[in-house]
DNA sequence: ACATGGTATCTTGCATTGCAAGGTATATTG
DNA sequence: CAATATACCTTGCAATGCAAGATACCATGT
């Protein structure tokens, strides 16, 4: 998988999967995982950074099935970057399927 | 314009912008920032490493209009990358779809 | 003759991000 | 009490895009 793709495009994920619920960070990489090859040492510092930038905020929680969890729960300026960070995205990939559409011996 | 989301991508632009015809670099410039904001300090810079890898090559040109316009010509192993690069990106826009879907709150 | 602006090339150093490779600690199971 | 799964973290490196420069050719205007 291209690395380089994903920059970027793994903070929107992020975000975009604590719109729906609080996530702690193992299974942000669990679930982001099944569909983008990412690992720990990319989501930990990410998370770190989001939440500096005040995007997020954690609270802790007991498991039972291990070391406590970290939860992350967007902020609405988190919401809010979610939201833009989304039609920035859209907006991208649209631009770049027309320049690609735009070769005409692309037939694949 | 997010500067992230163009990491990787704009690899595949030019690639695929030199499917269609040979192109020079301001050239090249001028087309992809009709859709992407891009500057010269990236192109030539990329231009030269694609040309380094071998995916591409170049052939000098007199224009009338200034100075002698580098023409980039694709290589086979540049058109094969080409394919590559385009899956992969199909790919992952996809799969990001999938993970933003996959949000119920989402209704914009 | 000289300045301006469009065309066309290039380089340098910086900022950002993802990742491999490590480390630490808790709970369960054999 | 070793192994495994869960769960957290950090450090340094690699890759890419960009701002900010530099150089040079050609046409037009002053």
């Amino acid at each position: 998988m291209n690395i380089q793709f994903k920059k970027g495009v793994l903070e929107l994920c992020v975000l975009s999967m604590l719109v729906r619920k609080d996530c702690y960070g193992y299974e942000l990489v669990y679930e982001i995982s099944k569909r983008i090859d990412i690992s720990e040492g990319t989501i930990y510092p990410l998370l770190r950074r989001l939440k500096e930038e005040g995007l997020m905020s954690t609270y802790l929680q007991e498991s039972g099935e291990g070391p406590p969890r970290k939860y992350y729960a967007l902020t609405d300026q988190g919401r809010q970057k979610e939201r833009e960070l989304r039609d920035e995205w859209l907006n991208f990939t649209v631009s770049v399927g027309k320049l690609l559409e735009a070769n005409p011996n692309a037939v694949h």
